[in-house]
DNA sequence: TCGAAATATCGAGTTTACTCGATTTATCGA
DNA sequence: TCGATAAATCGAGTAAACTCGATATTTCGA
């Protein structure tokens, strides 16, 4: 089972990406070559998330951190044997930023 | 002395925009005579502080989120008398906007 | 079937945000 | 100058978020 499907709730969307490192995740996952390790990040799959470790933070919290970003539908999670890659979700994030104004 | 001045900070307008209660504070001002008893709302000033008690919280609480707005620079406060208003700041909430993309 | 590796979940401690009532500060009008 | 009104600030209690280490779960390969 992968393909872990929206929430698309904007204020859910606004309190994950309110945390500085959870921004930072996104924006590395922009350009994965340049962020993580070579040979780490699949095209169409993404960036397991163990690499996103190199954060600083604990394994635990950067898995909570993937979480909640994947709860507000910015990722989405596929898991590949065992590994789980994560990847941003443009279409929500494109949706988002659309609407946003909307709600300002 | 009004006007005060703006923080332009992405990281500030994001925690301050996280909060359900100041979106809707920043969406009443949108139009403040639909969401304002008549005659409070002043063309090119705003609406005076104690308006914004109607969302039923107490009046320290609802002055702490107009200062974490203002803080943010997204909206401006100025004193008339014994009265202080508040108006969005179109400025900073449009660059905003506009560049919310980069950092996420 | 078993051990190892990757990731999620749990439980607890710390910090930050939220909220309130009470008080203080600022300004007005008499 | 004084009392009244508006708004900010203070202090404290509660709730939520963050972080960690430890443990559980899932999956792989031998």
């Amino acid at each position: 089972m992968g393909e872990t499907g929206d929430v698309e709730d904007v204020s859910e969307i606004l309190k994950a990406i309110a945390h500085p490192m959870r921004r930072e995740l996104l924006v590395w996952l922009k350009d994965p070559d340049a962020h993580f390790e070579p040979g780490h990040a699949i095209e169409g799959l993404g960036v397991c998330a163990g690499q996103f470790e190199r954060c600083g933070l604990s394994q635990s919290t950067v898995s909570s951190h993937l979480a909640t970003l994947q709860r507000a539908g910015l990722v989405t999670a596929t898991r590949r044997g065992q590994w789980i890659y994560y990847q941003r979700n443009e279409e929500t994030i494109a949706r988002f930023l659309k609407n946003l104004g909307h709600a300002l």
